[in-house]
RNA sequence: GGGCGAAUAGCUCAGCGGGAGAGCACCCGCCUUACACGCGGGGGGUCACAGGUUCAAAUCCUGUUUCGCCCA
């Protein structure tokens, strides 16, 4: 077994190991509980970047976890086709080769694409083994495979049946750049620092005018009125009176409307139907015409007049400039405001009315907020359940239409003859009026529309499988919390739409990856990190204790390479745990000793409180936490003490029946740390465990650990709590005094009682082992010429280390004076709290009694010291 | 404008009602036959500020300041 452990070594390996043998194949078995999860899929445009890492890391300890627990686990693995950003990123590449999408044509761009699929839904596969995630591979999906394009086309032709589907022409956002509409969502606000011009529109009759403010006076070409707040005293006379729009020259009425802010600009807004929401419903309830200034390539249309043609930023200058020279610009003030970017390509989105299909939101969304409200299913943290709640009750309807060809084709024909719109789950051959000239809508579903089918459509829905059956609902959803809207929200209406109950249990929200100066990573701004590179430094399992350790869910967390690092060391440590133990386990008795020994009672003691422990932070979700608790119990009680202090009974020549006591101890130790361990850092786990003499078959599917309180042994606690402060006493003092650690030295131990005495002289051997004194005298009473020794007083004992030369009266005074200011210090706040009637009768009695204890050791320590005292001050 | 989060050791962060913690960095001493990816010892914090609740507050409530995020 090599010094230090290497994971390129190991991990490829091992992974193959659990594959020939099927370790992650889900099967639906009623006798078990099921443990279900889908993966959030990742899109096939590019690779895994560190917010992947930390997904799958946390999915895979989740899965792992309830495997050994005996569920029946189904982690279901898969990509996602991502409409508008692997179009975008293949039409890039034929770009570089002089080609457009359109010259290739659809059916030959589309090819295009899917080859592009293969290749990355490949790689991503590979990265996720490369971490360990213990997903069933023989159900990997796709969201626009087969199957999920038969749930996709159920789906909508369904909602198109009940009305939830409807097409129409409203305002949505345009994206110029990706030629297509948007989603609410996938338009980013970005605060701009521009301009509010100030401009003039003549009355018609008379020579009255008002001054309208605007951000974008581009759209003055689309105007089709003015509007004023109706309890706007300024304006009243106006209103139901007609202006002149400058330049062009339309007439257009001045409305009242309750949605104009008398507070920004003048009080009067110019109202573009066609090119803003808020005007759009004023036109609405005035009935006001639309007029479309702008096309699809953000060019200026025939309405535009003497614009047409121009893109919108030349004509916003140029109609600037001709407002200017006819005297109807006022004024220019500097402005704040926010403007829409598309979440893709970040270019300026358009509001522009247009036909699209959209979903209605309002009846889905009832029941997908009261199955949060009622705590069907539960948020982690839960204060996330809040910023869904108040995201989910303010909703538009949802624009589901694409102007893209990578995508799930919308399953609707229109009739070429009679104009009739048929949605079907088979193409159709022919309309109902006998016509065969059918034409498929040319669009394609948003992306999300797809996914949120997900938690159903890739256990075989529409379709009633044995699958659906067991693993719907899902267990957990693990995800980061930037998809809420877009994912969580539209799974959880869909699921409770189409299966009738909530898509998941619990919804498992983590933060985002980011770089260590804590900015976003991006692969733009050159500051990813690729997890790939940090697995073949450091491997995964330093890679996936790095991220979840020191986390809390919800909160983002920065990559440090110290930190994985420092993970890095901490799978050596255990990897060398494991190779001392394995060296004295050569002839491993597997039955249970019939005296074990005070260490040993002490260290099965301690691992039964962190399976106890360790459990109940998991079934919390509380990773992190869960994983310091074994990091510290793994590095501090087993390697640190237990270790050292077996070493005596296996090196020296102790009785042959201690010795054996003290490899049943470490075996089971060993291995029960190993399956605590193995969710954490499955690799390095599995791969001691194949070493282990005894350990039959993978330790990914052995069964987890449940403590038991018979190996509970609060009196081998105490007694080596007592140990161990001897110990550190002896050290601290040899430290301070600069004892060379080769020396042997003297040392005496002064207990106040027999069954102290009893316990260290009991560990003599291994006290003078860990500290290097020796001989060591135990007793009751002082030494004599204590005086001439440095002492440590403890609750409930003393250490001496009698080394006159090095010793000076003074100094020993002053440690000793300082230590009892403190201890009285202590003792006084401890006797307060129990002097308190309040805190006797209202805390609860666990916290009374150990300040009982508390202060008990505390008086104890003040005696010593002030013996100590009095007789360091005689002898001055 | 509405909502959420953060503020704890030099740095990065856990802890979130009863003894201020970790990793890294720092100081001292060690190649002690599992591990120098290590071992032993040590220093370092009015837990942002101001009120309140409580027997008890870093932890709960209210307000303030600074920073970050989301929604409109």
């Amino acid at each position: 077994m090599p010094k230090a452990y290497d994971p390129s070594q190991v991990e490829e390996r091992c992974y193959q190991r659990w594959m020939e043998d099927d370790c992650f194949r889900a099967r639906v078995d009623p006798q078990r509980k099921p443990f279900c999860i889908v993966i959030p899929p990742p899109n096939v445009t590019g690779e895994l970047h560190m917010g992947h890492a930390l997904n799958n890391t946390l999915q895979d300890i989740l899965v792992r976890w309830r495997r050994m627990q005996g569920y029946s686990v189904l982690w279901v693995p898969g990509t996602d086709h991502a409409g508008i950003a692997t179009q975008h990123v293949v039409e890039n590449r034929l770009a570089e080769e002089g080609l457009s999408k359109e010259q290739l044509g659809r059916e030959a761009f589309l090819k295009r694409i899917w080859s592009w699929k293969e290749h990355h839904e490949q790689l991503i596969v590979r990265q996720l083994k490369r971490l360990g995630a213990s997903c069933d591979w023989s159900r990997l999906r796709f969201t626009l495979d087969e199957r999920c394009s038969r749930a996709v086309r159920e789906v909508f032709v369904k909602l198109y049946e009940r009305g939830l589907i409807y097409r129409g022409d409203y305002i949505i956002n345009w994206c110029p750049e990706c030629g297509t509409a948007l989603s609410d969502l996938e338009v980013e606000h970005e605060e701009v620092n521009g301009f509010l011009w100030y401009v003039r529109y003549p009355l018609v009759d008379g020579d009255g005018e008002v001054v309208v403010a605007t951000t974008r006076p581009e759209t003055i070409l689309g105007d089709t009125a003015v509007a004023v707040h109706p309890a706007d005293a300024r304006y009243a006379t106006l209103v139901g009176r007609k202006v002149r729009l400058p330049i062009i020259g339309r007439e257009i009425p001045v409305v009242a409307d309750e949605a104009v802010d008398p507070d920004f600009g003048t009080g009067a807004v110019k109202v573009t139907p066609a090119h803003d929401p808020t005007d759009f419903e004023i036109a609405l309830r005035h009935r006001l015409p639309r007029v479309v200034a702008m096309d699809t390539s953000a060019r200026m249309t025939e309405a535009a007049g003497p614009y047409q043609g121009m893109d919108r930023q030349e004509c916003r200058s140029k109609i600037l400039e001709d407002l200017d020279q006819q005297g109807y610009l006022v004024r220019r003030e500097p402005h704040h405001h926010a403007v829409g970017h598309c979440y893709r390509c970040h270019s300026v989105v358009e509001p522009m009315v247009s036909k699209q299909w959209f979903v209605k939101i309002k009846p889905l969304a009832r029941a997908a907020i009261e199955a949060v409200e009622n705590g069907e299913i539960r948020f982690v943290p839960e204060r996330f359940a809040r910023i869904y709640l108040n995201w989910m009750e303010n909703l538009r309807d949802w624009c589901i239409s694409r102007q893209l060809w990578w995508g799930h084709r919308i399953p609707v024909w229109y009739c070429q003859e009679c104009g009739e719109t048929i949605a079907a789950r088979q193409d159709p051959e022919s309309c109902r009026c006998g016509s065969l000239s059918l034409k498929q809508d040319p669009d394609v579903l948003d992306t999300w529309f797809s996914s949120a089918l997900w938690p159903f459509s890739t256990l075989g829905w529409p379709d009633s499988t044995p699958e659906l059956g067991h693993f719907y609902p899902n267990s957990v959803l693990v995800t980061a919390y930037d998809i809420i809207f877009f994912w969580v929200a539209r799974m959880i209406m869909m699921g409770l739409e189409f299966m009738g109950s909530r898509p998941f249990d619990v919804v498992l929200i983590h933060g985002l990856v980011r770089d260590p100066l804590g900015r976003k990573m991006s692969k733009s701004l050159g500051i990813g990190i690729d997890p790939l590179e940090v697995v073949e430094k450091y491997g995964a399992d330093a890679l996936r204790y790095a991220l979840v350790t020191g986390t809390t869910p919800g909160n983002d967390t920065r990559f440090h390479w110290e930190r994985v690092e420092a993970s890095r060391n901490f799978v050596n440590k255990v990897w060398n745990a494991a190779r001392f133990c394995l060296m004295q386990l050569e002839n491993l008795e597997s039955t249970r000793p019939s005296e074990l020994h005070l260490t040993d009672r002490w260290v099965l003691s301690r691992l039964q409180r962190v399976i106890r422990d360790t459990t109940e932070q998991m079934e919390k979700y509380q990773l992190g936490e869960a994983a310091r608790i074994l990091y510290d119990f793994t590095w501090d009680e087993f390697c640190d003490w237990y270790l050292e202090l077996v070493k005596p009974r296996l090196y020296g020549r102790a009785d042959a029946d201690s010795a054996a006591a003290a490899r049943w101890t470490l075996a089971t130790v060993l291995r029960t740390l190993l399956k605590l361990l193995h969710p954490y850092i499955p690799f390095v786990t599995e791969e001691i465990w194949g070493r282990m003499p005894g350990c039959q078959g993978h330790l990914t599917l052995s069964p987890w650990p449940t403590p038991s309180d018979e190996l509970l042994d609060e009196e081998a606690e105490a007694a080596m709590n007592l140990v161990m402060e001897v110990v550190r006493a002896f050290r601290h003092l040899r430290s301070e005094l600069g004892v060379p650690r080769q020396a042997m030295v003297r040392g005496m131990v002064r207990a106040d009682d027999a069954d102290r005495a009893r316990v260290i002289e009991g560990m003599k051997a291994y006290v003078t082992a860990l500290t290097g004194i020796d001989p060591l005298e135990v007793g009751m009473s002082s030494p004599e010429r204590s005086t001439r020794a440095a002492a440590a007083v403890l609750a409930g004992a003393e250490v001496y280390l009698p080394v006159p030369e090095l010793v000076d009266l003074d100094r020993e005074i002053q440690r000793a004076e300082k230590a009892l200011a403190r201890a009285r210090e202590d003792l006084q706040r401890s006797q307060n709290k129990l002097a308190n009637q309040d805190f006797v009768r209202k805390a609860s009695p666990e916290v009374v009694a150990r300040e009982r204890q508390k202060a008990e050791e505390l008086q104890e320590k003040v005696s010593g010291l002030e013996r100590r005292l009095r007789l360091l001050r005689s002898v001055r």
